[in-house]
DNA sequence: CTGAAAGCGCTTACAG
DNA sequence: CTGAAAGCGCTTACAG
């Protein structure tokens, strides 16, 4: 009778009772309270063997499957997590995307993403965003924000953030070793002979871009040769940006054996502007890259870079999250830098 | 007293009322029913000016933010869309996504991405997964799901599938002329005069695939050659697949003065095993791809390739989706497949 | 160990 | 045009 005489309009019951299965039917078929299902669901206090013997079969029988969006509003918690990139269709951050989306999915937590366009304006307002879709905690993938708006937003949610070194309450940070990874690539050049190695900034907006030069310049240093600022030319981080910086070295008359790009979008930007001007790689430059993206491995000729691991960083962001939103407090940092050889590197030639 | 009063736990009120601004609360400032500020909120029904004003004014004064958690559980929408794509880091579907997503955004919805890769088993799962989410509708880009278990899942919710015709109720398709594509490219070959041009085929298990064969096999009838099986390699997609393909090739002395493959990943393999037998391109052979994939302009050289709109394909279908959701039926369809002709085909040196 | 009840923050018939 | 009330499908103190 309870069911049958519900005085009131019910979307459910007024379609014919079709529709999701509910956590009440669960419990009516079951033959307990809708607490007890709630409570063998989250595993929120000991049940009673027969019980939860009724409840997994009704479960099973029905197929039954919890409400996100209820439990959400009632709990409190939305088993999701907001992730603000740069462009969802970046080769970088694609690759880190894909680690976050495979760790948070295997602990049924789904994730939100928003693009934040390389713009501090916007990723505030991804956060927004993403604080209004009430997710349970926010990953924050590199980007410009100022560190005081990531330690605000972490006064009311878990944050982690990459690409920084943070510290705060209820904030982890992850970060890349930028200058050890130049270093060694700029090494690298040196210990095959380059003495006149051209550098393809980043976008000097990103700090990642900053340590990048600062290991080249050690690398330089520490080998007793001196910086020459007319040997360095911006690139801003794309295929493009790169390939108009090396066009701006090659008609500067500058001389290079060897160049060093600070990612490998404007290595391959580089190497065609290279090509443009009839010279070889690595037979008459040398490059060298850095992140190693997928198609890295694939370039003509296949480029010599320094391996950052996408994937891994956002498996150990997301793996971060989840253990914030357990209550622990997360360890993890990230790999050391390390140097793939490949075919776009070798001594100059002796002209000298 | 009202407030003060309240007999019951309320988690927003033991913290200090703190915590986001409730709807209540803006209606309690405006001096007005939470129904009049839902209503004004949603549009649903004429206010009065005063009213309205009140209601405005008190929105901003808070800084009140619907939580579309509790919109999704009381309305049924929940304002967000779900998109189950292959991979999130693909370079083509990559693309799509950031049109889906800017298209999406504008109109107030949020994307939830799932990954399929490339398997019918989990786009499945994906697509329980979403419905688990209660999102307003799914988009479905390309993929291996049965025509028959798209439709069954059109039933419940609107859908929009790209990379297939399919016509159902509450569900609208959008293709892409793979066929047109591939004769295009081939053609092009034709005209510049080469006769032995070889095929990196695609994943036979997805329709594309079949399509490109089939306007490959087209173009040369029409120009009056045979077929040769001896000339097609599969190459599954990838790069690796692309290169194997072209190794193969290679070594079956097969002669051929042009090659199609049919993505441009797999381009980029062939290329490099033509790289590694002391092949030139274009002067020794040719190569179109298929897709014109960003990188697909810096490559070595820049690629000639058959344009396929991603981005647009993304706006598109996302916005046939905010069409169903409007109730109107979308009309959109594919612009049509385009040659970009860069540095990669020539005429074949003149050795007959 | 378990149930009844209240509540999460909205929307939407229903009845003026 | 507008409000009171019930409900969306869960969770969680509270009281056995």
């Amino acid at each position: 009778m309870a069911t049958a005489s519900r005085p009131t309009r019910s979307r459910a019951t007024s379609r014919g009772s079709t529709g999701p299965v509910t956590l009440d039917q669960v419990a009516q078929a079951a033959g307990v309270s809708p607490s007890t299902v709630s409570r063998i669901l989250n595993g929120t206090a000991s049940v009673s063997d027969d019980k939860r013997q009724a409840v997994e079969q009704a479960i099973a029988q029905l197929g039954f499957v919890p409400n996100p969006v209820a439990r959400g509003l009632a709990g409190g918690r939305t088993l999701s997590v907001g992730v603000v990139t740069q462009a969802i269709d970046s080769p970088f951050y694609g690759v880190a995307l894909r680690g976050v989306e495979d760790t948070l999915d295997q602990a049924g937590y789904s994730p939100l993403f928003a693009s934040g366009h390389w713009n501090a304006v916007e990723e505030a307002r991804c956060i927004e965003l993403l604080r209004a879709r009430r997710v349970d905690g926010i990953i924050v993938l590199d980007g410009r924000l100022a560190d005081s708006a990531l330690r605000n937003c972490a006064r009311s949610l878990p944050l982690v953030v990459t690409g920084r070194k943070l510290k705060a309450t209820n904030l982890f940070s992850l970060q890349f070793d930028n200058f050890e990874g130049a270093r060694l690539a700029t090494e690298h050049l040196l210990e095959q002979g380059h003495r006149r190695i051209a550098f393809i900034a980043g976008d000097a907006a990103h700090p990642d871009a900053l340590e990048r030069e600062r290991g080249y310049r050690a690398a330089l240093e520490a080998a007793g040769l001196s910086f020459d600022a007319a040997l360095v030319s911006p690139g801003l981080f794309h295929e493009e940006g790169g390939l108009a910086a090396t066009e701006r070295l090659l008609e500067s008359r500058q001389r290079f054996t060897a160049l060093f790009a600070a990612n490998d979008q404007m290595a391959v930007g580089a190497r065609l502007a290279l090509h443009r001007h009839g010279l070889q790689v690595p037979q008459d430059v040398s490059i060298v890259g850095f992140d190693d993206l997928l198609a890295s491995r694939h370039s003509l000729p296949p480029l010599t870079t320094v391996h950052q691991p996408a994937y891994e960083m956002g498996q150990l962001a997301a793996q971060a999250m989840l253990q914030m939103l357990n209550g622990e407090r997360p360890i993890a940092s990230m790999p050391p830098p390390r140097l793939v050889l490949r075919e776009s590197t070798q001594a100059p030639a002796s002209r000298a």
